[in-house]
DNA sequence: GATTTGCCGTACACATCGTTACGGTTGCGA
DNA sequence: TCGCAACCGTAACGATGTGTACGGCAAATC
């Protein structure tokens, strides 16, 4: 099989698996499911994947992989703090409540085993935490008195606040642009104030 | 059967529920599993509960009304805005970050129909909100410029964060009674700095 | 003491899961 | 052109789920 028709048949499991995990929850989405709806065999689904769970951490995998890249680039055009956080914000807030986190976090919340929630936060510490560390290391300057990783905890809490929660139970639709800005907003005006 | 003996019964299949729910998840807490610990018929499961959501709802009603009771005694001893939060904010990260929260709430990003969500989300506004909201409404003075919803909305951000998706997602044990007063301090802290 | 009621234990019908297996087909490398 | 590997579609297997049914037993009611 060629390179190309892998990869294009690669993401048509992925988004039949993602379409399912919303429609139908981590129990709905079931292995033939996904290979029907893909329009593949669940042998194919087997050799590539081993098992569902398998199939889970490729999709967590990838989508770090996407969330680390769209988040590098939001920060390439700022250096100093508060500027890179502007950016850096909004950008977040869409990976972190997107419809494929959601899912993944859902997912991950009904797997009694705790292996895809391992997956998913190492996969998620992995992606952002290095980012923001560096940004907050940097500007020692600028958080008098407060140690880095306190200063980076306290602007993840004001910027995410409990809204992971919320979208993963189903509460809370995607927030639009203007709000996930308004929060990013809010956020940082807070972090000033406070350090 | 005598008043006391069923409610004796309806704590043990509670009992049962939440310890099945934390060992297997929502899919691996059957009913069938359920009505064996809690040394039952699965028939009186489905005479009283109907089926397994009204089971899960049982659950969040009752964790819900446990939960008011718990925080309405944390406020009864202050008025003043600050000194109430400093006994409200320990007592509602126990709440929301209690096994038996954190297996609802897993519960609920199981559910595909979005049915437990709901009722989840209904129980726990309906139980914060007002205590809060008539809190932060009496010390207008306090908060001066800010609107009130606003003001508790930052305090929730600051104390709760994302704690509540990690415990969900199995990647954060328990915290303990230090550590969560230690964030309810910041959280507190943090609201008298930015308002 | 007879009768009704509610619960237990078990079994059933029916569906679906994860996973493996297998014959038929397709398309690339020799 | 041939052979082989990979993939498709489907079936099968064992296990398990939900929800229902039914005979037997204990206790409460009359």
């Amino acid at each position: 099989m060629k390179d190309a028709d892998k990869a294009a048949r690669q993401q048509a499991i992925e988004t039949a698996a993602y379409a399912l995990l919303s429609e139908k929850g981590f129990a709905g989405c079931s292995m033939l499911s996904v290979a029907k709806r893909a329009r593949c065999s669940n042998e194919t689904l087997y050799n590539w994947y081993g098992d569902k769970l398998g199939l889970m951490r490729s999709l967590v995998a990838r989508n770090a992989q996407d969330a680390r890249q769209l988040l590098e680039k939001a920060l390439q055009a700022e250096a100093a703090l508060y500027p890179a956080l502007k950016q850096f914000g909004p950008v977040l807030l869409g990976v972190v409540l997107s419809d494929r986190a959601v899912a993944l976090n859902r997912a991950a919340a009904a797997d009694p085993t705790g292996a895809l929630g391992a997956a998913l936060a190492e996969a998620g510490r992995d992606t952002v935490q290095p980012l923001l560390r560096a940004l907050f290391d940097q500007a020692r300057a600028q958080i008098k008195g407060m140690d880095p990783g306190a200063a980076s905890d306290l602007y993840l809490s004001l910027l995410i606040g409990d809204l992971q929660i919320r979208r993963a139970i189903g509460r809370l639709p995607m927030p639009s642009e203007l709000e996930m800005q308004a929060r990013a907003d809010r956020a940082l005006w807070a972090l000033q104030k406070l350090v």
